[in-house]
DNA sequence: GATTTTCTAGTTACCGATAACACTAAACTA
DNA sequence: TAGTTTAGTGTTATCGGTAACTAGAAAATC
């Protein structure tokens, strides 16, 4: 590797000129400019990182934590972080947590290893607060995405889960449905105590009583939506649901496959709805009906706050951006 | 930050000693390293990288250089990637280069600034010889997955373009199908030559006469295929394709848009085929007929080959995996 | 008991870059 | 003309960690 030393030797001056020089920092004198320059571009000098943020303290490197990089959502979500944080001079380091604690530790550990200069993170749930107080130990600026943390005060982008979960309800309501399930995430993450407090609410000032033995609790990771869909559809009559709220696009899809098996037809038998489009390119397939979420601003914005909080040149106050959701009606709710 | 120095302070021995305890080497009396790791422990301490890599020359951190963020194939590339890369000991730096050779010579730059220990690359063209030779120059280990790249002999994980391709066209003349068309992606990239070649050759050997007018390489991100869609549909009835084959996931998608938009029914009127699913949850809307690659292992084999080549222990020759894809019939290429 | 070996721990120098300061010669000021 | 700026460049120390060497004490050997 070509380092500034070899530089300087070939181009007889001091290491320090040549800093001076790919940095643009100092005065040098155009001749001394020119010949420092035409021997960087001869010798394929890249400045070595390490050694860089070793001296200066930060690395223009930040880290998007996510928690499934295979959920479209998130995809779209790190496409905009990378756009923002590209346009700003930084690189990104994508980590996936997979809705593990635990590996949501070991990477903030890494992280913090590796000198990153800021966090944009999807927390795995609300123990996450331990992982963040990591980070501010480390006086590490971090910034959280889609869900909130118990006991962590901070800049966050997050959705609105009260209005989407009103507009879909008041959809299915609207359809003709007064027997509405909830299939939703872990109680331990922030959108899905929202959506199942919005859902009662909803369905209460829609004057519906609602079952408590309609609304579930699944996992994001195994997503093992079918005993429950079993049950459901297994109720009598009376109480079977006519539609299902899946409280983001991985369950809905799990829940459908589930009710396919079970030669239950969506829409015609039951309708279902939920957060976030599981297709990667919209429209292809207009089938769901969803709360759709705009991923890849959450992902842009984020970088935006957090790079505002590195530089300093941000609020004093933390600042909480409320992205709303557009709802897009589709057949999976659908009479025909 | 806590650094070595304050641990050794603390501890009252030097910091070559907190050194040897934090990297298990040399010899430690069990007394000292006990105390020196409930320091650790009591501040908390983590390694800083930057440091380390500057005297190691090797940071344990590897990069996935891939051409499209959004698509699940590279979404399942990246998480079999990752999961090898945890099980190693590394951590992966993702980059996205969206198919362009200046935003890949961008992020090689960076890789190489950032000291990563190696590469795995999807190259986004042939062009990408010249950022490939950069690393060469740089001294950088890499591996290609999906595409290789004209006069650069590295190790490389491919899939079986032929054998794909002509499993899915007979497949289609299988189903009464001989006027078939291509979409194609651009001729600079790897797979898509292999996949037009194979194209002729199948159709050759199957005594169908190729029409070049039934051929049309297109641009992967803008994937514009309407135009070259609405030519098909209004060539003469005794020329007009019964069905197309598109060299990808996304071409297939933005093509049955096309289609769709031009009232034309997918499969009744023309059948549609491709190489990768693009559901990244398989067989949610089991529509497309398609020659699926293990994506989850391009990723995985790939770090594979990398680590090994970094640390040394494969062998001297380089090594090409090519896995074999799995043609899964649907509906878009079935009469009813 | 003297010598060698083995443990355990410390010292020094260096990785590549840069901040902070030092220095020289030319340009400017009074 | 002597004194002061200023432009341009060099020197030194440092960031945090580790390799390579050194050194003292205990253990083993003869």
């Amino acid at each position: 590797m070509t380092t500034i030393y070899d530089i300087a030797k070939k181009a007889n001056v001091s290491p320090m000129t040549v800093s001076r020089v790919v940095n643009n920092s100092g005065k040098i004198s155009e001749k001394t400019r020119e010949k420092v320059e035409k021997i960087i571009e001869e010798l394929n000098y890249i400045p070595n990182n390490a050694a860089r943020s070793l001296t200066l303290k930060q690395s223009k490197i930040l880290s998007l934590v996510i928690t499934d990089i295979t959920n479209p959502f998130y995809t779209k979500v790190a496409r905009g972080a990378e756009d923002k944080a590209k346009q700003m001079g930084y690189r990104l380091l994508l980590s996936n947590s997979d809705e593990s604690f635990e590996k949501e530790s070991e990477y903030v550990d890494m992280l913090i290893s590796s000198g990153v200069d800021g966090v944009l993170i999807a927390p795995s749930g609300d123990e996450s607060q331990k992982n963040l107080k990591t980070l501010i130990k480390n006086r590490i600026p971090f910034v959280l995405i889609d869900r909130h943390v118990k006991g962590i005060d901070c800049d966050l982008v997050m959705g609105d889960s009260y209005q989407g979960t009103r507009q879909l309800l008041e959809h299915l309501i609207g359809q003709g449905h007064s027997k509405i399930a909830l299939i939703n995430g872990p109680t331990n993450v922030s959108t899905a105590r929202e959506r199942e407090k919005a859902y009662f609410e909803v369905l209460r000032l829609a004057g519906i009583e609602a079952d408590k033995k309609l609304a579930a609790n699944i996992s994001y990771m195994q997503n093992d939506s079918y005993k429950f869909v079993k049950n459901l559809i297994s109720l009598p009559e009376s109480k079977r649901p006519t539609a299902i709220f899946a409280a983001n696009n991985f369950i809905a899809i799990n829940t459908i496959k589930s009710l396919r098996q079970l030669n239950v037809r969506v829409p015609e038998d039951i309708a279902v709805v939920c957060f976030d489009d599981p297709d990667p390119i919209p429209d292809f397939n207009p089938f769901l009906t969803i709360a759709a979420q705009p991923a890849y601003n959450f992902g842009y914005m984020g970088i935006q706050l957090l790079i505002e909080r590195i530089e300093g040149n941000g609020p004093a106050e933390k600042q909480k951006v409320i992205l709303p959701p557009e709802i897009i009606i589709r057949s999976s709710s659908l009479k025909k």
